[in-house]
This record gives C-alpha cells, sequence and structure tokens, in this order.
DNA sequence: ACGTATTTGTTCGTATGTATC
DNA sequence: GGATACATACGAACAAATACG
C-alpha cells in the first residue's frame, strides 16, 4: 500500500481477487513495511483502497490470521502480530543446534526415515567421494519451538557413518551424535539457497500449509582439517523464520 | 525418487497427484540429484512407479518443461535441462550488475514504477534516517539472460537522491547512476531471506507462473564509510538461480 | 532400405468431485 | 435443490520422431 494501490490488482485474472490482496499484504508485513504490532487500516478502508467489497477483503486478512500473520481484535482493529521472525544467521558456525540455543530448547531432533542410495555426481563432489558410493540418508524433523524448525534431509558417506542414524536417535542431535564418531567440530563451508513448494510429508511434519512456499538451504559442513563430514538439505518455514547473512 | 516412490503421493488429499509429482521432480533436479543433461525415466515408467495415468505424469513434466527444468525431445525422452542453476553470491560485493557480468550481458534495467512513501520504522533504521522521511521509491525489473533476473524495489532517501528514477533510466543501472551522485563504491551489509509467492505484476514481468515461489533478498548496502546508501527488495526467481553464501 | 521397439505428442471419450450461479 | 462449468484423473487409441539391428 505504500507503494501502489489498486492498481496492483488484476481483475478477471486467473488469480482470486482476494488472494492477491493476501500475497500484497504478506509482502507488506513479512518484509517489515508494516511493523509488529502495528494496526492495519480497517476493513472498510481497505475495501476503498483495493475497490472491493469488504467481504472478498475479510477473506484476505482471515488466511492471514490463520497464518498468524495478523490478529483480529472485536471492536478494534486488525493488528500484525507482536513477534518479528526468528533469525537464522548463515556464517561458518551455523547450525540448528544454535538456533535451538536461543530459544534454550533441549536437543529435540526427531527421525522421520532412514535410507540408503548411491552418491549422485554432485554430492560425490560434495564429499569428495566416488560417484556411486554407498550413502547414508537420514529424515529428521528438528523443533525449537511452534513454527521454528526444519525439516532436513542428511547425506552421509556410509562406509565412514554407518551406525549414524541410531546414534542421532539416541542423542536427538547431528553435533552430539557426530562427537561418538570422532568429530568433535564441524562448520559451514558453503550454502546454497533455494525456494520452492513442500512436498505434502514435509508440510505435515513442520505443520504448515501445503502452498506456502519454503526456504531449502543446501549445505556442507566441513571438520577443521577442510574434510567434508555431511551433505544436507534443510526445509525451513518461513512464516515465522528468515536467513540473514552478514557480509562483513 | 531417490529416497523413496509412490509413497509419497497422497491421494484424495487437497493438492492434485500431478502437482505432487512436479514438485517430487522439481526437488530431485533443483538440488543436483539429478544431473543436468541427464536423462529422465520415460513417462511410462514414471506412471507405473506412482501408480498414475501417463496423462497425469504429461502434466506435471509438461510444466517443468515451461519452467526451463526439462527438455522433451520427442522419440528419445526428458532430459534435465544442460545447465546448471545460475549462482547469485552473496558477498560484499554482491551486485546485480556482478551478475550480469557472468553473461557479458550490458546494463539492461527498465524502471517499470516509481512512487514516493514515507520511511517506515524498519526502513528508517536501516538507512539511518527520521521515520517518515520522504523516500524515493524504484521498481526495476533487470534482465541478464532467460530466466535470469530480478525485480527489485529500492528505497532511497528522497532529500539525498532526488532525479535519481530519471538517472537509471537513461544509464540503465544503479551503479553508474549513484556515480553522479558522487557514490562511486558501495557494499552490502546485511542480507535478509524470505520467500513468498510473487504478486501478480512481478509474475508478469519476470514470465514466471503465478503459482511458481520466489526468493526475496532485502538488505542494505553502504559506502566505504559504512554510511547506508538505499534499502532493497530483490524478488529473484529460482528456475535457473540459486543463492550461494560462502562462510569462510 | 526395412521392420520393430521405444518414447513423446495428440485426440478422442468417460467419470468424478468441486465451485458457482 | 438444481444446473452449469471447470479441474482432475483415467483409459484407449493413434501419430510422429528416434534408435537399432
Amino acid at each position: 500500500m505504500s507503494l501502489d494501490d489498486a492498481r496492483l490488482l488484476q481483475r478477471n485474472a486467473q488469480i482470486p481477487v482476494w488472494r492477491q490482496i493476501e500475497t500484497d499484504l504478506t509482502v507488506e508485513i513479512r518484509s517489515g513495511l508494516i511493523a509488529p504490532g502495528e494496526k492495519l487500516p480497517s476493513e472498510h478502508e481497505f475495501s476503498q483502497r483495493y475497490g472491493v467489497n469488504r467481504h472478498t477483503v475479510r477473506v484476505a486478512l482471515a488466511r492471514l490470521a490463520r497464518n498468524g500473520l495478523v490478529v483480529a481484535v472485536q471492536g478494534k482493529g486488525v493488528f500484525v502480530s507482536g513477534t518479528g521472525p526468528v533469525e537464522y544467521r548463515l556464517n561458518k558456525d551455523a547450525k540448528w543446534s544454535e538456533v535451538e540455543k536461543q530459544f534454550a530448547a533441549s536437543p529435540g531432533g526427531r527421525l522421520i526415515a532412514v535410507s540408503e542410495c548411491p552418491a549422485t555426481r554432485r554430492i560425490a563432489e560434495h564429499l569428495r567421494i566416488d560417484e556411486g558410493a554407498p550413502l547414508l540418508v537420514t529424515e529428521t524433523l528438528r523443533v525449537a519451538s511452534a513454527g521454528i524448525a526444519t525439516y532436513s534431509y542428511h547425506f552421509f558417506e556410509k562406509a565412514r557413518f554407518a551406525g549414524l542414524d541410531t546414534a542421532f536417535e539416541r542423542l536427538s542431535s547431528f553435533t552430539e551424535a557426530l562427537a561418538e564418531y570422532g568429530v568433535t567440530d564441524f562448520t559451514r563451508a558453503s550454502t546454497w539457497i533455494d525456494c520452492r513448494i513442500p512436498r505434502p510429508r514435509e508440510a505435515d511434519a513442520l505443520d504448515i500449509p501445503v502452498e506456502t512456499p519454503v526456504l531449502v538451504m543446501m549445505y556442507v559442513d566441513q571438520d577443521r582439517d577442510g574434510r567434508p563430514i555431511f551433505f544436507s538439505h534443510s526445509v525451513i518455514p518461513t512464516t515465522r523464520m528468515v536467513l540473514r547473512v552478514d557480509t562483513a
């Protein structure tokens, strides 16, 4: 709204008008243009500005409320939810356990599935092993707080880390499980960031609607000597989290 | 498919089966599990594995093709597009012009819209100006190659950069336009990364379907002395691009 | 040059559920 | 409640391009 107004709306388009308003307001709120705690314009004012019926505005606002972005108070107005997004900082110490620390949460990883597959070319390059070498693949759900969670796929060289899945199941933490394999310190080397629609089972586990996009981090962690430890995909819901990169 | 198979499908769910297959294959391709140039299983084989009709598979594949992820050749098969994703590297020299250099493209920014608005609290903090101070807001589309593009919102302090929009229109580049204001060197300080569904006009300009999510970078660029120059949102389609962060 | 198998591309038809008026 | 339109999913058949012996 600060940028423009009803010109944004496409009537007779393939997208319903209420959804356009929803994404529009989502942009404003998530980007911080409207600060947490601030009051939104009234439904009546929205309907005037966008040139739509008040009911159409209400559909959009109801969805924002359902996603936890706003809270409606009868007789007062609609307010942006109090807390801003949690920042997942990308630096060489980037780990999920670092996020858990912010919430004083104990390691609470849950092992969803374990499988094996041969290393594809890309993963083999990252782990500096032979293409086709057997990999141990884990799917884990790690939750620090409501809405603060990741669904991760970890790829380990099977020959080196056989049984790591049971160690994780016992300790609920990769950091601690890896310690049993002599890996006491590891750091993040490179991270690739992508986004997509979640798979049904990911959305289920993360407890988010299947239509809301998620961030995907792909990264390699290595030990002090630069030797690769594992390759990972982490699916991150963005309703209450953002990634942050500082380039000092 | 390497991780699991038809168990992934949710029948009678709110999400169509073809979309589930689409996201599934998108994951495999974009994450590099299936390498560029590789041949996908045949439509018949997919329909067997997923337990669906061949038409259903074709809908998914058609969408992947439209997004440029795969290329179908009659009589041969469907192949993952030859080139891997372009990496937009996040470091202190992160600029769109750096991406353009990779394609030997001349600056080709197009000014979509210009507006003004008062600085919200968050923007005021980033630019270290007073809340409510007038801002110059530009919307630009910058294309380096097919699918390699950004739709950006730039927020400038109006008092300092009045007329910058016309300078950009003339020079097609912020780097060059800012030089006329005595800003010869600027670097990236912090970046926040989020993702969402694009606005209709963003999807139009970037030539992507309205349902495919986009990455959003929010960042502050500053001059050599650490003085903020501008705040920006950049919308990045991810069919052919990923962000990359190196944490050395 | 020919026949065959494989694979994508296209066109019918049928059924079902959902949204809309 | 009824009528309509649309999206989803399945089935069968055929056309066209490719590969191979």
